[in-house]
DNA sequence: GCGATCAGCT
DNA sequence: CACAGCTGATCGC
């Protein structure tokens, strides 16, 4: 998966020679990925076949059956704005011999990894990785042992000092320049709480019973019961959000839906007897599409507090899919939490009267990608980018057909966009025309069709965008058409370009097919979710997604504290 | 014969 | 990888 941007092992190799005497850390640990069962694969959870924390070993012997992985500065550049970019030189040596002479039975890994550190034009105060190896600062304020967390291994300061101590006579300017940086990472301070206890235990606990499972509804061990996991309630209430998938739960009352996608509604059906609370065009949704009985359904109006169950509830919309909201609980006392559901943080989110800065307790964060990796344009700018596409393609050959990939709902405004732009209709299938007519947008009903002759704008789904599917839909209607676009708007298509306006990528082209990716995303992205928690600054942040390893919520962790300590 | 759930896949 | 599904198989009524 690595591309040469971030491989390069000639490279690598050279520069390790010039360092090699100076290592600056060895970590080394039990390598359980040499011995994978395989038989027992299924039993295993994902947590336990991770090799264990890595432990932080100076200066000693490699053992048999290790993984050995050396850490090292090997380059330092600086970009014309002035951005720092440095590389490290991550070695991973894996044994699976028993005896330590064997080097032969020895496998070489060598990856280098660009990491930029501190005065980015990002303002980041402490380290961004480009990609992992994740370095994450832990609460240095507050820790005593002063440690930084490299890929889920703990490293202490002194560990990485005491070498220098000691060879400080001998040292070159390489390993003066490693020892600066190193200082640099351990010398920010971080003005936070203390490390959340509770929270660790919640986790840990979550870990335990449900290993690696909680997160992914439809992934419990056959016969164990699932239990709701606890970022899924809210403290000192008796809500639960999104978690239809556990039963009649324990102590809870009322079921809130943040929007009308599978993975949140899962496990919702006719045999739903509790009380569940959402937004007029999510209930109409549960209505029409899983059979939801009135009786059982509250709606609750948008940017207003509603007294439920003695504690007061906001919706404000959440700006991911039609008919998706957060929701704003008030305490008696006057205590704020906020689940975002999942939400794309615009800039405009952030002007809602409701949205204050300092006001909030604790947000129960959608932190799909909440990583440096995801940083994409505005849904505006891929629009436009969209509409240009479409506009070029036709104009090159007015019989192209041009289909559109979406899920259940979700991604209406790039298809609305073209529809307006070309004034014309859309069709879609019956399905989706009884969906997309309940989202309360009467110039989008207005160009839904059933009929696809009526026009060349085609929505189908994600899964349809394929050569061979698009091929078979334009043979359909060969008469009119002899050339087909398939549009795929998703998070995870990274943009070829921020600077341009063609914010797409080529995915496939074969004669008369091609297929354009588009970073179309209805979630944040890395500096939206930065921006929006730097505003509200709340107390406690509890993330909702990737939250099934310990090493992302590590890592998450480490953003989160980074972001309020500013 | 139907809905609900699940593994596998993208 | 995962977004948020979809498909096809199996289970229970």
């Amino acid at each position: 998966m690595a591309t040469c941007e971030n491989s390069c092992f000639t490279e690598d190799e050279n520069d390790h020679q010039i360092l090699s005497s100076k290592r600056i850390i060895t970590i080394l640990s039990d390598d359980e990925d040499l011995e994978v069962n395989k038989n027992n694969k299924r039993q295993r959870s994902p947590s336990l076949s991770k090799p264990k924390p890595l432990q932080l070993m100076n200066k000693r012997t490699i053992k048999s059956n290790t993984r050995q992985t050396s850490l090292s500065i090997i380059r330092t550049n600086s970009d014309s704005n002035g951005n720092e970019e440095r590389k490290w030189n991550l070695k991973t040596i894996a044994s699976s011999s028993n005896e330590n002479s064997s080097k032969q039975k020895k496998k070489k890994i060598t990856q280098t990894k660009s990491v930029t550190v501190a005065q980015s034009r990002y303002s980041s105060t402490l380290v961004r990785t480009v990609s992992s190896p994740s370095i994450v600062k832990n609460d240095i304020s507050n820790d005593p042992s002063r440690t930084v967390s490299f890929d889920g291994a703990v490293i202490n300061e002194e560990d990485v000092f005491s070498q220098w101590n000691e060879e400080s006579s001998t040292s070159s300017s390489t390993a003066v320049n490693s020892k600066s940086i190193w200082k640099e990472i351990f010398s920010k301070s971080v003005k936070s709480k203390p490390v959340d206890d509770e929270l660790k235990q919640e986790w840990s606990a979550l870990d335990k019973d449900q290993p690696s499972n909680h997160y992914r509804f439809n992934a419990a061990p056959v016969g164990v019961k699932r239990t709701c996991p606890f970022y899924k309630k809210i403290p000192g209430t008796t809500f639960c959000i999104d978690a239809f998938n556990f039963g009649n739960i324990d102590g809870i009352q009322a079921y809130f839906l943040s929007h009308f996608h599978s993975d949140h509604y899962g496990g919702l059906n006719k045999k739903f007897s509790n009380m569940l609370y959402s937004n007029q065009i999510t209930c109409n949704l549960c209505k029409s599409e899983l059979g939801i009985r009135s009786e059982t359904m509250t709606i609750l109006p948008m940017n207003e507090f509603i007294n439920v169950h003695g504690i007061d509830v906001a919706l404000l919309d959440a700006n991911h899919c039609p008919g998706s909201n957060m929701f704003l609980f008030r305490f008696a006392n006057g205590r704020l939490i906020l689940h975002t559901g999942d939400f794309r943080a615009a800039p405009t989110l952030l002007k809602h009267p409701l949205i204050q800065p300092k006001q909030i307790d604790t947000v129960y964060l959608d932190t799909t990608y909440c990583d440096t990796h995801y940083r994409f344009p505005s849904q505006d700018e891929v629009i436009e980018s969209a509409v240009g596409l479409v506009l070029d393609s036709l104009k090159e050959n007015a019989r192209t057909l041009v289909a559109i990939g979406t899920y259940l709902i979700g991604k209406e405004r790039i298809f609305h966009a073209i529809a307006k732009a070309l004034d014309c209709k859309i069709f879609v299938e019956t399905r989706k025309f009884r969906i997309l007519n309940q989202l309360e947008n009467d110039d989008l009903s207005k160009r839904l069709t059933k009929h696809p002759h009526e026009t060349n704008v085609h929505v189908v789904g994600m899964g349809s965008i394929t050569q061979p599917m698009l091929q078979a839909h334009v043979d359909k209607y060969a008469l009119k058409y002899n050339k087909i676009i398939g549009i795929k708007p998703t998070g995870w298509t990274t943009p070829r370009s921020t600077s341009g306006s063609k914010h797409y990528s080529i995915e496939s082209k074969s004669s008369n097919i091609t297929i354009y990716g588009f970073p179309y995303s209805e979630h944040s992205s890395f500096d939206e979710l930065k921006n929006f928690i730097q505003y509200i600054k709340p107390k406690r942040i509890i993330p909702t997604v990737n939250v099934g390893r310990a090493d992302l919520r590590d890592k998450m962790n480490g953003y989160f504290q980074q972001w309020l300590s500013t």
